[in-house]
RNA sequence: GGCGCUAUCGUCUAGGGGUCAGGACGGAUGGUUCUCAGCCAUCAGACCGGGGUUCGAAUCCCCGUAGCGCUACCA
């Protein structure tokens, strides 16, 4: 058996999601871990909707899950196939065990067995099925369930130890003692979870079940079922569980837990999968960002943790703004195309062979290193859009009406000259820019920095910004001129008398 | 309760019988500078506890402890 990632030809896995809800990142990242292992092997990935829960399964479901890996990148070869189209070859598989002994049916009923098992508890005594029916007699048995008499399928669990040698666990075992006889068939004739999983897993060849922690207890169940049929179990990796801060399972309580979420937070696609990598896997040598290809070409199951990882929200952010700054702008306008229509700030000579394209990506330019997500290239882009923006309070009392700066008579009065200096400037570049404002505080005997955080907040609004001679570049003479006319009028009111602080 | 899994900085992790226990996020400090971000530099910060085995244990074994998972006619 090949391991430590050689690549191993004919391998088969599967990512099978219960369509109950959304893709959850743990999921996400169950489906990812498979996706590796069969780029790594040149393997065959197969989709399988559990969808046997029909009272909880949607439609819906299915497309937010596949909309979800096809948006992150996940691809699969096989399927999507619907287990729920399978169910004649999981009662197959239920019948032929019956035949061969390997399973009987029990009559004992969902509100008997209730009955027991919370008597037993009462008792603090841990409770398994009694095998009250194993003891019917086949010809009764038959007679019964000829005349009407509701039943299940049970398997019969043989005596004796199970052990596995898990691909990130390593060897594991447990007592047959431990298991109770599972229901196969259900009194309605649907089969349970164990044994569609079996079926399939079965019918789909498949070589390497690698799925969550939270199934290594039904790994002996299936590892019973295989051997009962005489068939080889495929080899089994179980991941860690992705946990919230309070270590307990990730859950909807923790706040976002789905993929679609990440996605309208303004979180990309590579990010989010370079992230889920992470969690319970390193490449070692301290690779933190990585291309698929190098994910690909360093995987092995044998280097996934056991330990359960934390999903940490601060690092997925960092993550996220590397993979932004690493984006061309051209790409930037295309994701951010909608949060500027829904802000009321697209319009058409931006798009791509519109007459203000070229100066629309040099804006974004300049707000990549602020933007750790993507809506933070709508929240700081509107002073360049648009001229209807507001003054923030915190930026007023700070550089236009502080007693130490002179009060908003004395900003006026510097924002009036800085207007004079700029109005003959040309061409109105940075650097044209930079140095009139310069000479034009030194003149004066006063720092450059009296001058620039009030044209700030005349140009932008905010205490922060890209660079002041970008901003005022990317601006353009006239608007710059217009706007610091408004700081000058505003400062010259009341309004911005009532805000002076001492 | 039973069974199982797990245990390195706050978090993600590297390492693995002899290391200054390394990196990243986050934090702190300093630098660059017109602000913020970025970038650069520096610092703080960990081998769960106890027994073994061994010349030597964070590393191997055992026992505790803790956390988590499972314990359905859900998947």
């Amino acid at each position: 058996m090949a391991s430590h990632g050689a690549p191993e030809p004919g391998v088969r896995v599967r990512f099978a999601p219960s369509p109950t809800g959304f893709l959850h990142v743990g999921g996400a990242r169950t489906a990812l871990f498979n996706w590796l292992f069969t780029r790594r092997h040149r393997g065959t990935l197969i989709l399988r909707i559990e969808d046997t829960d029909v009272a909880r399964s949607t439609e819906e479901s299915v497309r937010t899950i596949l909309e979800g890996l096809t948006w992150l990148g996940i691809g699969w070869d096989e399927g999507p196939f619907f287990q729920s189209r399978s169910l004649e070859a999981h009662g197959a598989l239920a019948r032929r065990l019956l035949e061969s002994g390997r399973a009987y049916r029990c009559f004992c009923g969902a509100a008997a067995l209730e009955a027991k098992r919370k008597a037993a508890e009462a008792e603090g005594a841990a409770w398994k099925y009694d095998r009250t029916c194993l003891r019917i007699d086949p010809e009764e048995s038959r007679r019964r369930q000829a005349a009407g008499a509701p039943a299940v399928i049970r398997f019969r669990v043989p005596d004796g130890a199970v052990s596995w040698d898990d691909l990130v666990h390593g060897p594991t075992s447990f007592d047959s003692s431990v298991i109770e006889d599972i229901v196969l068939l259900r009194s309605d004739g649907s089969p349970t979870y164990n044994l569609s999983c079996v079926s399939d897993d079965l019918e789909m060849r498949i070589t390497h079940v690698i799925r969550g922690d939270d199934h290594i207890s039904n790994t002996p169940k299936q590892i019973l079922l295989y051997r009962a049929v005489a068939a080889e179990p495929p080899r089994f990796a179980h991941l860690p569980l992705i946990l919230g801060p309070d270590k307990k399972r990730l859950s909807k309580r923790h706040g976002a837990v789905s993929v679609t979420e990440y996605r309208e937070r303004g979180y990309l696609p590579e990010a989010l999968f370079n992230f889920l990598a992470l969690l319970g896997w390193s490449p070692g040598e301290g690779r933190e960002k990585m291309t698929k290809e190098e994910m690909i070409a360093g995987f092995a199951l044998e280097a996934i943790n056991r330990k359960g990882a934390i999903f940490d929200e601060q690092k997925l952010e960092w993550l996220n703004s590397q993979y932004i700054n690493d984006l061309d702008p051209a790409r930037v306008a295309a994701l951010i195309r909608g949060d500027l229509e829904r802000a009321g700030l697209f319009v058409h000579d931006l798009d791509e062979g519109g007459a203000r394209r070229d100066w629309f990506l040099h804006v974004i330019q300049a707000l990549k290193t602020r933007s750790k997500i993507l809506p933070d290239f709508a929240r700081d882009i509107r002073p360049f859009l648009s001229d209807d923006f507001e003054y923030r309070p915190e930026a007023v009392e700070k550089h236009l009406t502080a007693a130490k700066e002179g009060g908003p008579q004395g900003v006026a009065a510097r924002m009036r000259a800085l207007r004079g200096a700029l109005a003959g400037v040309s061409p109105f570049t940075e650097a044209a820019t930079e140095e009139a404002l310069r000479a034009l505080a030194a003149s004066r005997d006063e720092p450059a920095a009296a001058y620039i955080h009030p044209l700030r907040v005349a140009l932008v609004g905010t205490a922060v910004s890209p660079g002041i001679f970008t901003v005022l570049a990317l601006i353009g003479r006239e608007r710059a001129l217009a706007r610091l006319d408004r700081a000058v009028s505003f400062l010259e009111s009341g309004d911005a008398a009532s805000r002076i602080r001492q």
